[in-house]
Formats: structure tokens, C-alpha cells, sequence
DNA sequence: CCCGCTTGTGAATGTATAATCACAATAGAG
DNA sequence: CTCTATTGTGATTATACATTCACAAGCGGG
């Protein structure tokens, strides 16, 4: 039953949700033991989300660049619907004291470049990204394409258009990170 | 005296604050009338802060890479001080109900990045970035470098190390953007 | 030396919201 | 059709926090 309505992504509290689901408040309790529960589960999804993602670009390219292209614009789609990742992954809940929250969300965030990671070491041993960059760096890169401009979009509630950016981003990425290819078909 | 310890830039929560300057809680309302304002100030010290960066890098340097270069470093060094400005920009208090709020956080980001985009137009002028390169991209581009890195940062407790990540991002963002230059002084 | 202003304190109030509980509706198995 | 387990409800409690207020302490100027 963690997939009640995630449509969007809950904003914080109870007794939103219990609203978006047309529950009353005290209902969630027959779903959720407690409000940490909810939590964890919103990050499991979003974690699915995010590798699934992965996952579908992967067995439509065989290119590692154009896979990451499709990573970047399936997370841009994300974005797009669900309103607040990043309010779910800054406030207060996951930040609040303990530890293991911040730990989990490190975690997702973890397993997600983690399978960035692998598509560019792919690259580069196809040659299609320049070996002599960072691996590391370049997934940094990559969520640098998404991130801020999440954030923007989000701050603008929508104004700012995320996608036409991460087409942009992503020549510039392009532009840094691969390898320039010298014959169209060996 | 909106300068009472910034140092760290306080969490939420005006007990909290209060304790960190050695007061108790209620003597917080002898400086501000309300959290509102306290959470303005604050924004406000953000702002000053990131446009001094930019003014003093525009100061050490002329080449507008270099001082592209130097802005980069003084976030940096920003983040690694301040423990929590993404824990202020997003959380709770800023999208608390209240577009005005929102407003602030996307006028101070505005504010930045009109500075780098002066910045980088310079450059372009100068021959230094690529013409046909889109600013407002340039810009995020650098934006990108700075805003995960925070986050990692501050999700790993200053285990992520920023600087280092920022030189290597440096790298990149060079060759995505940087104009090939073909004489060293013509 | 005393008066008034600024700055700090402790107790008290109000509100939002997470969580609990006793009870009602409902549904599916026997 | 009835019994029991699941799901929903309303009232209630508990807690955390912002905010207020009446009062105390310190300090400068007349």
C-alpha cells in the first residue's frame, strides 16, 4: 500500500496527505505506523523511480552517450511531475536530528550515481567519453546538469524551463566530456 | 545587529538560535520582530555575502576566467563555513505557504546569477568563452559545479571533499566553455 | 544619585501537528 | 446470513515551537 497517491510527492504533514488521499488524518495510521514510515517509503520510491530510469534508458541504447542523454531526460521528466523532490530531500524530517534519515537519503542518492558511475566507465572503455577524466567528476557533472535546474523550476514553480535547458546542458557536457570521434564507423 | 553570529548560519528554530548566542529564547524578539524576519536577515546575509565573492574576485583578477576561477573558490569556501545555507533555502520556513518567501530565495539566486552573467558575457567579449555558447546555460553550467557538491557536502557532514571536486569540475567546465585560444599573447 | 531606555529573563499562551484510542462501517469467508 | 478482520472516523492527548508579557538588570545622561 506504499503506493497510495505519490503523485506528485507529497508536501510534509500528516494531514496533507491524508487530504490528497481523501482520508482523514488519523486513516494514514491504518498504513503507515508513523510518519518516519511514510518517509522512508517516499524515499524508496523515489529511489525506484531513479533507477528505473536508468534501467529503461539502458535497454534503449547500446550507446553509453545517448543513454546518459536519456537518463538526463527521463530525471528531467521526473522532476516535472513530481513537485518536490528536493523539498522531501532537504527539510526539515530528513535533517531533523537523527542521523539514519540524512543516512538514507545519502544512500539513494549513493545508488543512483552509482549506476551513473557504471555507465560512464562503459563509455570510456568504448571510447565514446575521454579517459582521462574523472569518473567521479563527470557524475557530478551530470547531476549538476539536473540539479540546479531542478531547484529553479521549482523555485519558479514551474516558470523555468527544464527542459530546454538540459538539451543546452547537455551539448555542453557533451562538449567536455566526450571523446572526440574520429572515424563515423571504423 | 542583524550580524549576531551568523557564524554557521544558524538551523531553524528560534530556541535554537537563541541558545547558540547565549540567550534565552524570547530575547531573540529584542532584535527581531519575528522568525520572518530573522529568516530575511539571514537571506539577506547570503546575498551580501555571495555578491562580495563576486565583487572581490572581479578585484584580484582581470582575465574573466580567472575570476570565473576565483568565484567558484570563494563558494566553495563559502559552503565549507556556512554549515547550512541548502538547509535554509529549502526548507519548511521558505515554501512555508507564502509565495513572498519563494520570491526572496529567487531574487537572491538572481541576484548571483546575473553577477556570473555579466561575467561570463565579459568573457565572451573577450574571447575568452565560446560565442555561441547560451550565457544563462554557461551560467547554470557553473551553478552545477557549486550546488550538488553542497549538497553531497553537507549530506556526508563534510565528508565530500568540495575543494577538490571544484578543481576537477574547473577542469571541465574549462573545455566545455572555454574559447580554444590560439595564441598565447597575440 | 536617580530616571528612563535598552537588553535580558521566566512564565504563560496559542497553534500546528504527530500520534493514540475507542468505536463505526464494511467486506469477504464460512 | 453472520462473524471477524480490515479500514475509516472523531475526539483526544502530547509535544514542539513561535510569540507575548510583566518584570528585572544594567547603563547613560541630567
Amino acid at each position: 500500500m506504499s503506493l497510495v497517491a505519490n503523485q506528485g510527492l507529497r508536501r510534509l504533514s500528516v494531514a496533507a496527505l491524508a487530504r490528497r488521499v481523501g482520508l482523514v488524518p488519523s486513516g494514514i495510521y491504518r498504513h503507515f505506523r508513523s510518519k518516519e514510515e511514510i518517509l522512508t517509503a517516499v524515499l524508496d520510491r523515489i529511489q525506484e523511480r531513479l533507477l528505473a530510469n536508468v534501467q529503461a534508458a539502458r535497454e534503449e541504447h547500446d550507446d553509453p552517450l545517448d543513454c546518459l542523454r536519456d537518463v538526463l531526460m527521463r530525471h528531467v521528466r521526473f522532476i516535472r511531475e513530481g513537485r518536490a523532490i528536493p523539498r522531501l530531500i532537504f527539510s526539515d524530517d530528513v535533517h531533523a536530528g537523527r542521523p539514519d534519515r540524512r543516512q538514507r537519503v545519502l544512500a539513494v542518492l549513493r545508488r543512483y550515481t552509482d549506476e551513473l558511475d557504471a555507465l560512464v566507465r562503459v563509455g570510456q572503455r568504448q571510447g565514446r567519453i575521454r579517459k582521462e577524466l574523472d569518473v567521479q567528476t563527470v557524475v557530478m557533472a551530470f547531476l549538476g546538469m539536473v540539479v540546479p535546474a531542478g531547484i529553479l523550476w521549482h523555485l519558479t514553480e514551474g516558470g523555468f524551463d527544464v527542459t530546454r535547458h538540459a538539451q543546452r546542458a547537455w551539448k555542453m557536457f557533451c562538449a567536455a566530456v566526450a571523446e572526440p570521434q574520429e572515424s563515423i564507423t571504423p
